[in-house]
DNA sequence: AGATCTACCTGGTTGC
DNA sequence: TGCAACCAGGTAGATC
């Protein structure tokens, strides 16, 4: 469940040991792990440079240029998308590392080591994009605003209309990018929102209070490194911490550290929703 | 437009 | 103990 924090943290620790390294050789290992041209990444990808690691939303993006620094010509992938979805995982090991049982993808280091793409459910990809490849790509092109890059007018008009339900909204990557079921409703409780309110009947200053508390949490979670719950890790291999700050996550069943009450759970857009009938209204 | 359901996938947990 | 059922979760796609 690599939501923005945890993508961030991984992109913050990849950048050190694969910027400024080209790739030398591409292994897919699982088919299906592989999202669009298959042939580019296998065969465009050698011989491109990573040049920066950084984050969009959910995704982790490489941008590669050729190791010329010109422009590649004609049909060369210029980015590498990886989706963790929920289990993937990417790490950089040693040339002696052997494959995984869920290792899913290989790239070759010009400095010897590989980077891993683990991912036990299979639900993630990697995908190689040529500049023109972009313009076909849905997810891509109707990516919502970054949560820590939108101002609270701006965020406020995203959300003021709506008719859906707020955390449904929350989790829409088309509304915006990068959230996902763990700070929806760590953000939800915090702001004193029901999950299931709609958007429109949430007043314009609570909606405001919402977007400095989903910042704030936002930026806390990536301090500490993200959540990790079962198999998240960093590029490192290590756990983040801030589960240990998680009100509601987890914890249906549980006593609200405010009022006491025991925390309710209900399904909200599809997912598993905890949150305080007492203190969120 | 928005809600609901299913598919995708596998390991861990729960129930009998 | 063994095994079936269920669960988690992000996104796409179908259906109402």
């Amino acid at each position: 469940m690599p939501e923005l924090p945890e993508v961030e943290t991984i992109a913050r620790g990849l950048a050190p040991q694969t910027e400024g390294r080209s790739i030398t050789a591409v292994h897919v290992l699982n088919a299906t792990s592989v999202e669009g041209r298959r042939p580019l990444l296998e065969t465009g990808a050698p011989g491109m440079l990573i040049r920066r690691v950084h984050r969009r939303g959910k995704l982790l993006l490489m941008d590669l240029t050729a190791p010329d620094a010109t422009p590649p010509a004609g049909d060369l992938p210029v980015n590498l998308a990886f989706h963790l979805k929920m289990s993937g995982r990417l790490f950089v090991y040693g040339k002696e590392t052997p494959p995984e049982a869920h290792t899913r993808l290989i790239l070759d280091l010009s400095d010897g080591n590989r980077l891993f793409f683990d991912d036990m459910r299979k639900f993630g990809y990697c995908r190689a994009l040529a500049e023109q490849d972009f313009g076909e790509w849905a997810f891509w092109n109707t990516l919502g605003p970054e949560p820590l890059e939108i101002g609270e007018e701006d965020f406020v008009a995203l959300l003021r209309h709506r008719r859906t339900r707020i955390k449904a909204a929350l989790l829409d990557q088309t509304v915006i990018a990068g959230i996902g079921n763990i700070y929806a409703d760590e953000s939800l409780f915090r702001a004193g929102i029901r999950p299931d309110t709609a958007c429109n009947a949430v007043s314009e200053a609570r909606l405001r209070s919402l977007h400095g508390i989903l910042q704030a949490v936002l930026q806390q979670a990536i301090r500490e490194c993200g959540s990790s719950i079962r198999d998240y890790r960093d590029a490192h291999g290590d756990a983040g911490a801030f589960q240990n700050n998680f009100l509601v996550y987890g914890k249906g069943g549980e006593k609200c550290t405010v009022c006491g009450r025991k925390l309710a759970t209900a399904k909200v857009a599809g997912r598993t929703t905890v949150f305080c009938t007492k203190c969120q209204r």
